[in-house]
DNA sequence: TAACAAACAGAAATCGTTTCTATTTGACCA
DNA sequence: TGGTCAAATAGAAACGATTTCTGTTTGTTA
């Protein structure tokens, strides 16, 4: 419950809603290891509350992830994921393939990257994609586990 | 002419057959300025051959894209995209949302991201992406272009 | 509590991408 | 140079994740 109101003021500080399908969302992300399809949190949200479509599953996950509340992962099988990161600040992400454990990254080569593109290519910076895709340590170990995506 | 003998000759390194359709795939690609659709791609394609077939041009770009001989590119629509970069070595892009033209990054954490995540996750690292969005030094001067994609 | 815009359900459509099978092509060798 | 066989392809069809649409419900604010 505690979860649900720091969820609610998020909400309104981003002018949305406090709605129940929206604080669901966020309560089952929250409450995920691993990084989820829209699909996945749709089961897990039908389970919660009589009614909920599949469409403001994906409606909502975009909106969060617009706003910065939530991550979108870039897969390399191209199927969407999300993943709630309580961790506040800029920083990237190292995710398993194979277990879809996302861990926190202390790097983010931003202001690198910001130079070269100012100083040289004189563009201007929209947004960037820093993401590492592996295997975690437990997977590493397992045999096939390269096969699973 | 020559860069078919040349474009043959990477396939052959690959186990690739240096088919009709690959070569042309990999003319049109590298005469292209900015990251292109399957679908534009195949569009020219029919230009110059016969018959091809929208599969086959999917086909060919993944196989391409797998062996490195081409960049895919993570565009922020989740459309598919890709570019021929004759640069050869580890890089990475800077790519315009806008008109979609590719520059080089002379910039790559791979050495601090390695380290990282072996030293403190233990994990072990199969790809990463890493690619800056923007607008290009033109396309920032343009009203709306921040709104074409 | 009333009123209104925002949010949602459910069905249906969309369309980029993949699968499938019969046919053709390129590479290699006699 | 022609024969052979696996690799590559065409074309139709299926697929399935994602989006659109319209009527209904819900949350907010006064």
């Amino acid at each position: 419950m505690n979860n649900n109101e720091s969820f609610a003021e998020i909400l309104k500080g981003l002018q949305l809603k406090a709605t129940t399908r929206r604080l669901a969302v966020l309560s089952i992300l929250s409450g995920e290891q691993a990084y989820a399809s829209p699909e996945e949190i749709w089961k897990k949200l039908k389970r919660k509350l009589n009614t909920i479509g599949l469409p403001t599953v994906y409606r909502i996950l975009e909106e969060l992830s617009d706003k910065g509340v939530i991550t979108k992962i870039i897969h390399p099988s191209r199927q969407l994921y999300y993943y709630y990161c309580g961790n506040a600040g800029h920083h990237h992400h190292f995710i398993c393939v194979s277990c879809r454990k996302v861990e926190d990254l202390n790097f983010c080569a931003s202001r690198e990257i910001e130079n070269e593109v100012s100083r040289n290519l004189k563009g201007r910076v929209l947004s960037h994609i820093l993401q590492i895709n592996g295997l975690c340590e437990p997977c590493s170990r397992k045999k096939g586990a390269i096969n699973a995506f």
